[in-house]
RNA sequence: GCCGACGUAGCUCAGGGGUAGAGCAACGGUUUCGUAAACCGUAGGUCGUGGGUUCAAUUCCCACCGUCGGCUCCA
């Protein structure tokens, strides 16, 4: 340590340089600025790296103090809790083991093996006090480098602690830490395998929920040890707290498995099946509006809708390599005249027979087969959830067939495509460019000239763009399309693909101006994806309120009284003519019965007809949000429901 | 598939070793009403399914089915 003598210079945010004596560290720094930033300070962000509040100096590095005002300080914090949390467990169940505690988006977990226990909510509670109890002791979090990891790995092991050692014994080389809480006499209380880095002290702890408990597997391998994960998080106040656990609610609220019952929107049936959707009037109303929809973007740009059988001899899903790569999840053979069929798991086969049933020529091109292809693919029962993951569902699936110098233009079109229908249904939305991953085929040539292609387009329309760097498929480079809902979650949106595989499978091919045959280009896309997916999401980003242009049923008449009946089917039938969605609501029921019933079920317009009404050929319309609009004339009325059915206001 | 919780009328839920109850919905009648719940009455359940323990099970035990929360986040 020759330079034992030297200064330590180093830069704050601002920009201004100060220097410390040998061996300081980022505590000192705080402290030289201000004792109130001192006070407030948990750790400092080094290089643009999260480290502990202690951590030594080290000439010219870049040092910001961080305190519970930076978001990442929230990291800090809740890497903490999990050690406190771990600390607490391992108080209240001694045999407990530790796995691994990190932090995740909205907190932190951590996982546990315990012999001969099985976590409860109470116990939550209990564990919740515990960790009080800790905070409250103030107990110092204290980084401590390993000085003999053979001696260390050893020292878990006697005291069964098998996840860690395992750990050890691959982080050996990476010079590994452990973390101490110290009581306030300096006494080691408990340790932790750990990288950090951590607060200075449980005392900033102050606001946390346990959230649930859940089975995990070590390492995420179901092979290995089964355990017992805690769901937790934490922030600096508990009122923030207090904002996540309603963002909680809202979300639940919103959940489309307890709207389908308020709304009557789905089913699904122990007779039947899990995984196994059925689409309920109201429901089906809203998606038949979708693909309409759907059919007419598409027939405006150019695609050809085909259709394709939902069976197929197994011959097929061989030349094409799912019975291979994707046979775990297809459904077992069926025996047909002494042949193995499968139902369809992808339409991709299908579009291609069809290009293949005549040859062609690069003036045919590009193709675009469009189909609402319903697919069959075998799900894990534990991971059904609703109409978002299922076992059978619709796809709206396109096949392009197109010649390399089409690519970019054909990809381009894709993407307006998509953003302009995402826009429509209210979405905002993320593009995600995924390139070669290390296990694929294909050529370096083929990869570059797809992901090129996706890019260029990508590019050419100007849309903000990620790239995930070896995160295509092994047979695709692809755009993924993230959308963001109304409360800010987010959904898995549209996929477009150039697929390097299926078409030398199947030899997919057209012959060129030269007069030779020339491989095609296969792109495989998806704007909304499964049907069952994006329907279900849809009930969740709007919360079960259908805009007017979807809404199952769109004017609910409502005569005042028997009186009216006549000309309340008059009403009725002029907007059945005019293709509204109406119903009538002639019980015997009071006004204000029909008209909550009405409001309760999200109507959006309400019109009440009574004699007034009736002389003057006009409704009394109520509007489900802003309530009584007033009188208007029938035709009046008509005319504005259709401006906003036709430009779908959302 | 694995771990855990749950399964009572159409829905939301109460109850509990001695064969079940409320509100809403449904049905019948009365009421004909002007912007979020009129009144009276009726009916409705082999308490998820199968097995076991028991004099007796919806309740306790086991299995199965289904639902729900998780099982990717690396010391």
């Amino acid at each position: 340590m020759s330079k034992t003598e030297t200064q330590v210079s180093v830069r704050l945010p601002d920009g201004s340089v100060r220097e410390f004596d040998p061996g300081a560290t980022a505590a000192d720094l705080a402290k030289s600025i201000s004792q109130g930033l001192y006070g407030k300070a948990v750790g400092a962000l080094i290089n643009g790296e999260i480290r502990d509040l202690f951590t030594p100096l080290t000439d010219g590095s870049e040092v910001k103090i961080l305190t519970p005002d930076n978001p990442e300080s929230l990291e800090l914090l809740r890497h903490s809790t999990a050690h406190v949390m771990a600390e607490a467990v391992q108080k209240l169940f001694p045999q407990a083991k530790i796995a691994i505690g990190p932090t995740i988006d909205d907190g932190f977990y951590y996982d546990f093996e315990i012999p001969g226990h099985t976590l409860s909510p109470d116990d939550l509670v209990k564990i919740e006090e515990e960790m009080k109890r800790i905070a409250a002791e103030k107990q110092q979090i204290v980084r401590y480098q390993i000085p003999d990891v053979d001696k260390q790995i050893a020292e878990f092991k006697a005291s069964g602690e098998k996840f860690k050692a395992e750990l050890l014994d691959e982080h050996k080389n990476d010079s590994p830490t452990l973390y101490l809480m110290k009581d306030k006499d300096g006494k080691v209380v408990w340790n932790d395998l750990c990288r950090g880095p951590h607060l200075p002290s449980t005392g900033h702890i102050k606001a946390f929920k346990l959230l649930k408990v859940s089975g995990s597997y070590w390492r995420g391998d179901e092979k290995r040890e089964q355990l017992q994960r805690i769901y937790a998080t934490a922030f600096w106040k508990a009122a923030d707290v207090e904002a996540y656990l309603k963002r909680l609610e809202e979300a639940e609220k919103r959940d489309h498995r307890k709207l389908s019952k308020q709304y009557d929107l789905f089913s699904t049936h122990e007779e039947v099946g899990p995984g196994l959707v059925f689409w309920h009037p109201n429901l089906a109303t809203v998606r038949a509006t979708i693909e309409d929809f759907w059919r007419n973007e598409h027939r405006r740009r150019g695609y050809d809708f085909v259709f394709t059988p939902h069976i197929a001899s197994e011959d097929l899903y061989k030349i094409s390599g799912h019975l291979e790569s994707y046979g775990e999840n297809m459904y077992s053979a069926m025996d047909i005249d002494d042949q193995p069929y499968r139902v369809k798991p992808m339409n991709c086969p299908g579009h291609i027979m069809i290009y293949k049933s005549k040859l062609h020529s690069y003036r045919d091109l590009p193709l675009r087969f469009a189909e609402l292809g319903t697919v069959y693919r075998y799900e894990r029962s534990g991971v059904l959830h609703g109409m978002l993951r299922v076992r059978g569902f619709t796809q709206d699936d396109s096949h392009i067939f197109c010649t390399p110098e089409q690519l970019e233009g054909e990809i381009n079109g894709i993407l307006d495509l998509i953003e302009m229908m995402m826009s429509t249904f209210g979405y905002t939305y993320k593009a995600y460019l995924s390139t070669r991953p290390e296990k694929s085929i294909g050529t370096d040539e083929e990869w570059a000239m797809a992901t090129g292609a996706l890019e260029a387009a990508l590019k050419a329309r100007k849309m903000d763009y990620e790239i995930d760097p070896g995160g295509g498929v092994f047979y695709a480079p692809k755009i993924d399309i993230k959308l963001y809902d109304a409360i800010g979650r987010e959904w898995q949106g549209p996929t477009v693909q150039v697929d390097l595989n299926l078409p030398r499978r199947f030899d997919v091919n057209y012959i060129g101006e030269d007069g030779e045959r020339h491989p095609a280009v296969m792109v495989h896309r998806a704007v909304l994806g499964s049907l069952e997916r994006f329907v279900g999401g849809l009930i969740e980003h709007y919360a079960g309120i259908f805009p007017t242009w979807l809404a199952p049923t769109q004017a609910a008449v409502l005569p005042i009284s028997d009186k009216q009946a006549a000309y309340a089917k008059q009403v009725v039938a002029r907007l059945n003519e005019e293709g509204i969605r109406v119903s009538l609501d002639d019980r015997s029921e009071t006004i204000n019965y029909r008209i909550r019933e009405a409001q309760m079920q999200q109507v959006p317009f309400m019109l009440v007809v009574g004699d007034r009404e009736a002389e003057a050929a006009s409704v009394a319309v109520r509007h489900r949000r802003s309530g009584d609009l007033g009188v208007m004339p029938l035709e009046k009325f008509i005319a504005q429901i259709k401006s906003e059915i036709d430009s779908k206001v959302i």
